[in-house]
DNA sequence: GATGAATGAGGCTTCATTCAT
DNA sequence: TATGAATGAAGCCTCATTCAT
């Protein structure tokens, strides 16, 4: 007899007002009133579903981890077995052309870190989402250790590594947009992934071939 | 009988207490108030110094950008001539063993990136710190090919990825404290280069040798 | 085929949760959802079967009241005839050693004494509370006058003293705890009782006697 | 060369038009933009003086038992030394007829009561308040007990006592106009003294004199 | 009778900025 | 230069009440 339920659909709702209007104005230049006017519903509402402006932002997050982690597995599937190819893929999908590129969703990225900065629940949250996206790679980069093609490696500096490369070109894509020669992010990444993954030679001229 | 001018002390006095304040608080965090009280100032004196608070904003990101400058010239001048050498002290200015880590520097630099994507100035600044960082990378990549240690690189390619990855340390460092191996960050870095500047290998078990 | 109807209940079930936060958070305090949640119903029902939340708060009062009314009226029946006796039950049932004590109605009967100040309603059905405890009051004390056990006194002033004293003796073992010493308090009434029920004495030395 | 502080007479702007609201509204009902409206200030200006709404609260607070107590001391200064006018003149500066009535004082301090019920700090002040009102009653009953004219009294429930009793006279004439007859209450309070402070009589009928 | 989503007004508080002195 | 009081616009959040189902 009472209305149905329909809880999920307006969090998901407000969840996708508060994702864009948070990467063009950031957290606090997020206003509840501009969130609830973009989802067009009453901001009381807002405050209905969410227990405060925070919650929102943790609910944000989840989703974009959610999505990322969802959308890094159907890639990975493709090359599934084959290390060099899965590491090919995982770079491939964070710095690809553009095909997954989603804009806002970088931007929020961003705007999560600074938060991640002051905000505990928000570090704990952002933090685990790097974490796991270590772990995968690591997986990875075992398998490839164990099968012998990446030799001298050690997936626990690697994996960080270019993790952390990674993070450092979305912060430059977002920021400083034209730093970053058009498609070179996903073809450096795998030379730097080489050297990580590879022993080491010593600069120098080409040796002298007898 | 004009009191001597001592604008330039005040706005150093208001540019160091608006960092500490803004490494902990963000940029919408740090109360006027709070950054006065912090320099031990009355509020009003901050605008007659300041035209605005974001002045006051773009005045950390300069002093931040300058004391880098500065500290990355005295740190390259031990080395200079070598571009390998130079190379290592530019990995190791920014990520060594925290002889040089500010915390409260860092902190701030990741509060601008995210300012950076919702304000056109201060977009700007950073992008330009960024871009600086770039171009004088690019310079000893570029010496480094000419002298024919860094063969088959691009440094237009190679310095934004070296760049980028020392982002992407600085944001882990700051956001998730633990993800990267204490110690490791400089090393890693230094072997990914080797993957830049390198010709590529393939992936695989060591050629044998005859 | 109507439901049976359980109007009653439900106002006792809604009238029960009330109280219980009002003593706890005062009227303000009560949100509607709380006292929902305390009752286990949805909040909507509570204005199903309350117009408002006024209504519920003079409902309280009402409940209050009349368990009030009720438990008076057991305790006078066991002394019924005699005036002193009845007057000592009429303090020991306000004041009597926390047998009766109800610190949940006692906090709601302070809360309501604040609402009285600014709500008509209230403020009306309040002072009717009070003034049937002093009719009560006053109707032993005629007795007492009449059959000459209470000389000298005027139960129109008395009574309205009396219950003045319960009420203060209220407040303070509500806000003050501690102020009054344990214990002391139906007796310290019963003598200033003597006090209103009997001729003046001057203060000073015990008359010799001859 | 700055304007002059004003803080002090700001504060008691904001606490008196407080203070008359608080009387009329009660403490949830007061709304800072009300009091800002009455003492014909900026809302913001209040919180610019105080912290928090409470804070004012308890300035109020402050005010009327600092008020009071001077008020009691000049009263009692009267008949200093003679412990029986000292009591009457406790009573009648608390219930005398209207001389020092102050009617938005006390409802205020019943809106008080109201809040120390819930609010930790207002419990304390309201509770240290009653304290200080039952030591200086002490003192006086000691004293009058001292000198022999109090006999078989115990000023430690006897001020305690007496304080409940005058301010359940408070509540009810803020409360409940008219229960209490014009102008009995000292003399009645008198009365009560009169019982706490002497030997107990049994009730009964006059002895009969030889 | 019952549900719980929805509304929208209003409350407290914060704060960049201005200004009289 | 310097002070700190003053302003007023938002901002987040709460809540009594209504209403579709």
């Amino acid at each position: 007899m009472p209305r149905p339920a329909n809880t999920d659909e307006r969090r998901a709702q407000i969840t996708r007002a508060f994702q864009s209007i948070l990467a063009r104005q950031g957290y606090d230049g997020a206003a509840i009133a501009d969130v609830a006017r973009a989802a067009d519903l009453s901001p009381g509402l807002l405050h209905y579903h969410f227990k405060s402006k925070l919650e929102i932002l943790l609910a944000v997050l989840d989703g974009l981890v959610e999505r990322h982690d969802r959308g890094l597995s159907r890639r990975l599937a493709r090359s599934a077995g084959d290390p060099v190819a899965e590491l090919g893929a995982f770079i491939d999908f964070h710095l690809g052309l553009g095909s997954e590129a989603d804009p806002e969703a970088l931007a929020c990225w961003i705007v999560l870190s600074g938060e991640a900065l002051r905000t505990p629940r928000v570090q704990k949250a952002f933090a685990r989402a790097l974490a796991s996206m270590v772990e995968r790679l690591t997986a990875i980069l075992d398998r490839g250790v164990a099968s012998g093609v990446f030799r001298g490696a050690d997936p626990a500096l690697a994996a960080p590594a270019l993790v952390a490369s990674i993070e450092g070109y979305f912060v430059l894509a977002a920021t400083a947009p034209g730093i970053i020669p058009a498609g070179s992010a996903a073809t450096s990444l795998k030379r730097m992934a080489h050297g990580l993954l590879q022993p080491d030679r010593p600069f120098g001229p080409a040796p002298k071939r007898r």
